[in-house]
DNA sequence: GATGTTAAATTAACACTGTTAACTTAATAT
DNA sequence: ATATTAAGTTAACAGTGTTAATTTAACATC
């Protein structure tokens, strides 16, 4: 039954229905295995409403991902504001596994999925905005470490010490997420770093 | 044009030029891109023969991705003979990376991807047989340097220590097949560690 | 040599996918 | 009352993995 003229926030928040329900069926179901006559039939639409707010599958699962990288962004903003720079650090790591590990599916999407690459109209986050940009947050506490002088001396440059960093915390979350229930590795316990 | 009987040896030549076929366009093109029917067209065959080699698209792939891991194994077989352990250690490291990043959507298929757990039936690959398994080979080796004292005396358990820098290389890796080509992150080069 | 049998391969067909085009419906502006 | 128009629909397209039905050619037997 169509009606006519919506509000923008009816929009919106039809947009947001959708958004919603498409998470719910790629988080639990995987991305390739979701249709979008699913996801249209589990709000009640027809499937091809969903392109009146979204051009493609692609760019529905774009916006899926900006969503909950701003969520991340917006949940390490707590720990950010800690006093002591070492101990920001460490917990802007432990924040992102527990991230990582409590959706693990969100988490694969957002970071362990090749997306083509977004262009800036394509996404409204914005980079390097501490309120954004999670990267941005932990390069700019690696930055404070490294003023501090608590790094070893050899290591100066902060942009590949955050990397690293990130590195070797995305190494832990994905191969825990993609791994953990094969019996081939006997694996140990997350938290014994 | 359809003769008719084939030797076990022609049947398993085939068998292989499907693979290999299926491997290049998958490597170059990405796995979900790839159609059954641009496989066959490559070979000179009807995409249906196929399967009668292979049950679908999914069994043909794990069949690939145990010729590579069984291939990753060889390869880090022959670094596995180097005399000192740390450089060996080392070797291994370097060794997987160069393998992730020069088959980067192999990797993505072997180790970024959750199957079901793989059933030993399935696959005729050997745990704990260091020219089939790779983790193994890195165990084996950090067990070495470990009672060469050549850790730092915290670290004492050979399965956490080789886990975590599995966890570390994957990392790097996994982030850079994911990510390179995302501009919100100005990448650093690899070899800087 | 003709004939049936059988594996190898092919073409036709199915159910389903993302997506586009064409069409309906109902609320507003005139 | 009527035209306009956005929101939503159904119909249709090209392409997918896969299965069923069908052809083809080589062999074994008479």
């Amino acid at each position: 039954m169509p009606p006519k003229p919506k509000t923008e926030l009816q929009r919106q928040q039809l947009r947001n229905t959708i958004i919603n329900a498409a998470r719910d069926l790629f988080i639990s179901e995987g991305v390739e295995a979701v249709t979008m006559r699913q996801i249209a039939s589990r709000i009640g639409y027809s499937a091809t409403s969903i392109y009146s707010h979204f051009a493609d599958k692609e760019s529905l699962l774009r916006a899926i991902c900006d969503t909950d990288f701003l969520a991340l962004a917006t949940k390490q903003q707590a720990i950010f504001k800690m006093a002591d720079p070492v101990e920001r650090m460490m917990a802007l790591g432990t924040g992102y596994a527990e991230f990582a590990l409590t959706h693990p599916n969100h988490y694969r999407i957002m970071f362990m999925t090749p997306h083509a690459p977004t262009t800036p109209e394509q996404s409204a986050l914005q980079h390097n905005n501490p309120e954004q940009d999670a990267y941005f947050q932990l390069k700019v506490v690696v930055d404070e470490v490294l003023k501090a002088g608590k790094f070893r001396p050899e290591l100066t440059d902060a942009e590949l010490i955050s990397q690293t960093i990130w590195a070797a915390m995305h190494g832990v979350c994905a191969l825990q997420i993609t791994m953990a229930q094969d019996t081939w590795v006997k694996w140990c316990d997350i938290s014994a770093r």
